[in-house]
RNA sequence: UGCCCCAUGGUGUAAUGGUAGCACACCAGAUUUUGGUUCUGUUUGACUGAGUUCGAGUCUCGGUGGGGCAACCA
C-alpha cells in the first residue's frame, strides 16, 4: 500500500471558509471553546465508499484545521442502523489514510453519544421544547405543508411533558412498531424555513445497530444528532456541503438549547461549501452501488469509478488528488469542474515521478532485414528524463520488433510524422531505420514491416545526430512481455452527466496481447506507475498474477496532432 | 407564488473600494531522441438596470438567470 504525506502546511490562497476561522480566531472564540483550539470533523455515513467529493471535505476539514494548529477527528455518522454496516468503516479509514490524512486517536460514533442525546432529549420535553406525536408519516407530511403554504399543528402537540416522556421511553423499549411514534421538537409549524415546522428528532427503528445492538430502538435524526454530536466534541467549525444550508438555522437552535442546559456559552458553527461536481461523472452513491450491484463495474474499486480505491486503482495519486482539490477551490457557487483538471493534476505528479518504459498496445511486426541473424543488443534507456538521478536501465533490442500499429502508414498522410515506406524514422535509444516494404495476409492487412538499420546510428554515436521525421516506441518481439492492458476511458457520454446520461460503452476497452518490454518485470508490483512512452500512464492492477501482466490506463498523454 | 444561497474569459478560481490576475482548455511559435515535458506569445471575461463614491468586480436597491428547502435519509 502506497502511503504519502500530505504537506497541510503548505500555503494556500484562503477561501471564505477559512476567513470565517480567521475571523472567530481573532474574535476569540476558538480560545473560548472546549478544547481552545480549531476543532473540525469529518462525518461519513458508513453506509458506501468515499468519493472524490469526500476528498473535497476531507482536504478541507483536515487541511483547515492543521492550517490553523487544529485538530480534526473522524467521526462515523451511524445513527441509522437500517442503512449503516461496518463494512465500510475499515476502507473509508484507509481512504483517509491514503489521502494523506490522520486523526489520531480521535476516531469516535455518533452512536457514542446515544445516551448523551437522549438526556437531551429528556430535558427538551421536561422544558416543553419537544413531544411526541403518535401520527403516521402520511399525516405528519401533509401536516407540514409545502414551502408556499403554512403547517398545522399536530394534535398531540400539547400533550403534558410527563405524558410525551412516558411514551418517548416507552418507544426506545420496544413496545411501538415503527412509524407509529416520533419525538418532534416544538417549534413553527408556520416557519418559512420547513426545517423549523415540528422537524422530527427522534424515530423507531427495530434493526439492530452495528455497534450498539439492540439497546436503543429509537434513534437520532440527522438534524438532532449531527450538530449535537459536534457540541459533545468540542467541535468549532463544522464544514459541510450547500445542501445543509437551510439546516443551519436549526443547527444554531439546537446548539443554543444544549448550551443552555450546559450552561456554557460555547456553541459550534456551520459553514458550508459548493460540493463537488465533475464532468462525465456521477457522484450519487445510489448510483454507484447500483453500477456494482448489477456488474456494470468491476466494483467499487473499479478504475472507472470516482470512489477513492477506483482512483487509486486507476493510478491516481493522494498527491495528485490534493493538488486538484487546491486548483478547484471552495466556493459557495454550484459548479461544474472540467474533469482534465483532474487529468491535468494527475499527469503533472506522474510526469515527474513515472518510470519511463517502452510498451506496444497495437503492435505489429517489423523485421530488420540487414540485421545479422540472432544477435540481441542492449540499449540503456533514461528511467525518467524529469528527474535527475533517476538513472536508466536496459533495453535488448534484435532483428524481429513490435511497433505501433497506427506508427506506420504505407501511404502517409499530411502530418504524418511516423514510418512509412522509403523514410526514416528514429526508434528511441536505438537505431535509425528505413523502411523498404511489407508483407500483407491474405486479407491485405500488413503483417510484417520490413526495414533496414543505419549501423552508425545507435543513440550515443555520431551517426545519431541527424533529423528524422520522428521518434516511435517498440519492443523486442523475443523479449517482450505479454500483457493485459485496460484503457480507460470517461464512463458517462454527457458532460453534464446525470443518473439518466448513457454510458459510454468504451469506458473500458481491454487489450489482451500487449507487449512491454522485460524492464517490468522486475518492478511488477500492484500499484507500480509507469509512462509508456509516447502512450500514457499504467499502473499495474490488482488482477495481475504471476503469468499474466495486467496494466490500467490512468490517463493518456497529451497530444497534439 | 414563500424562505435561503449563488452569478468574474469556454471551465474553475483570485482580488477585501484603487492597473481584472492564475490554472485548465484553445490557438500560434521555439526547443525536444516521447506529436510528452519545458519556454514564448495570441484570443477570450464582470448577468442586467439604477444608485452611493473622486473611483465599484467589490457597497445598496430592483430585475434576470441558476441552485437548494416540503425523507420517520445524511
Amino acid at each position: 500500500m502506497e502511503t504519502s504525506e500530505a504537506n497541510v502546511t503548505e500555503k494556500k490562497s484562503s477561501n471564505f471558509v477559512e476567513e470565517f476561522i480567521e475571523e472567530d480566531i481573532a474574535a476569540g472564540k476558538v480560545a473560548a471553546s472546549p478544547t481552545k483550539m480549531v476543532h473540525t470533523r469529518f462525518p461519513p455515513e458508513p453506509n458506501g465508499y468515499l468519493h472524490i467529493g469526500h476528498a473535497k471535505a476531507i482536504c478541507m476539514d483536515f487541511g483547515a484545521a492543521a492550517k490553523y494548529g487544529g485538530q480534526c477527528n473522524l467521526r462515523f455518522d451511524d445513527t441509522n442502523p437500517s442503512r449503516e454496516d461496518t463494512e465500510y468503516v475499515d476502507a473509508i479509514k484507509e481512504d483517509i489514510h491514503w489521502l494523506g490524512f490522520d486523526w489520531g486517536d480521535r476516531m469516535y460514533y455518533a452512536s457514542d453519544y446515544f445516551q448523551q442525546l437522549w438526556d437531551l432529549a429528556e430535558e427538551m420535553i421536561r422544558r416543553g421544547l419537544a413531544y411526541v406525536d403518535e401520527q403516521s408519516a402520511e399525516v405528519i407530511a401533509e401536516q407540514k405543508g409545502t414551502p408556499t403554504q403554512p403547517g398545522v399543528e399536530s394534535p398531540f402537540r400539547n400533550r403534558p411533558a410527563e405524558e410525551s416522556l412516558d411514551l418517548f421511553r416507552r418507544m426506545n423499549k420496544g413496545e411501538f412498531d415503527e412509524g407509529t411514534m416520533t419525538l418532534r421538537a416544538k417549534i413553527d409549524m408556520a416557519s418559512p424555513n420547513m426545517h423549523f415546522r415540528d422537524p422530527i428528532m427522534y424515530r423507531i427503528i427495530k434493526y439492530p445497530h452495528h455497534r450498539t445492538g439492540t439497546k436503543w430502538q429509537a434513534y437520532p435524526m440527522y438534524d438532532f444528532a449531527h450538530g449535537q454530536s459536534d457540541f459533545i466534541e468540542g467541535i468549532t467549525h463544522s464544514i459541510c456541503t450547500l445542501e445543509f444550508e437551510v439546516h443551519r438555522p436549526l443547527y444554531e437552535y439546537f446548539a443554543k438549547i444544549f448550551a443552555e442546559i450546559k450552561g456554557t456559552t460555547y456553541t459550534p458553527r456551520q459553514i458550508e461549501f459548493n460540493r463537488l461536481n465533475l464532468t462525465h461523472t456521477v457522484m450519487s452513491k445510489r448510483y454507484l452501488r447500483n453500477m456494482v450491484e448489477t456488474g456494470v463495474v468491476r466494483g467499487w474499486d473499479d478504475p472507472r469509478m470516482p470512489t477513492l480505491c477506483g482512483l487509486r486503482r486507476r493510478g491516481y495519486t493522494p498527491q495528485s488528488i490534493r493538488d486538484f482539490i487546491t486548483t478547484i477551490g471552495y466556493t459557495k457557487y454550484d459548479a461544474l469542474n472540467d474533469i482534465r483538471l483532474l487529468e491535468n493534476a494527475v499527469r503533472n505528479d506522474l510526469n515527474k515521478n513515472a518510470t519511463r518504459i517502452m510498451g506496444v498496445i497495437d503492435p505489429v511486426k517489423l523485421t530488420i532485414t540487414n540485421w545479422p541473424a540472432g544477435k540481441v543488443e542492449m540499449c540503456e534507456m533514461d528511467n525518467n528524463p524529469e528527474q535527475e538521478g533517476s538513472g536508466v536501465h536496459q533495453m535488448p533490442f534484435s532483428g524481429e520488433l513490435y511497433i505501433e500499429r497506427e506508427d506506420f502508414q504505407e501511404v502517409a498522410e499530411k502530418k504524418f510524422f511516423r514510418l512509412t515506406i522509403d523514410k526514416e524514422v528514429r526508434l528511441k535509444s536505438a537505431y535509425i531505420i528505413k523502411c523498404t516494404g511489407v508483407e500483407k495476409d491474405a486479407e491485405g492487412k500488413i503483417v510484417n514491416i520490413l526495414c533496414t538499420y543505419d549501423p552508425e546510428s545507435k543513440s550515443g554515436m555520431p551517426g545519431a545526430d541527424r533529423k528524422v521525421k520522428g521518434t516511435l516506441h517498440w519492443v523486442s518481439a523475443q523479449h517482450a512481455v505479454k500483457a493485459e492492458v485496460r484503457l480507460y476511458n470517461a464512463l458517462f457520454m454527457d458532460e453534464e452527466a446525470t443518473t439518466e446520461s448513457e454510458r459510454n460503452p468504451e469506458s473500458e476497452i481491454v487489450v489482451e496481447n500487449a507487449y512491454i518490454e522485460p524492464f517490468v518485470k522486475e518492478h511488477a508490483e500492484v500499484g507500480n506507475k509507469f509512462q509508456f512512452q509516447r502512450l500514457g500512464y499504467f499502473c499495474i492492477d490488482k488482477d495481475t498474477t504471476a503469468d499474466k501482466l495486467v496494466f490500467n490506463r490512468t490517463v493518456s498523454l497529451k497530444e497534439s496532432k
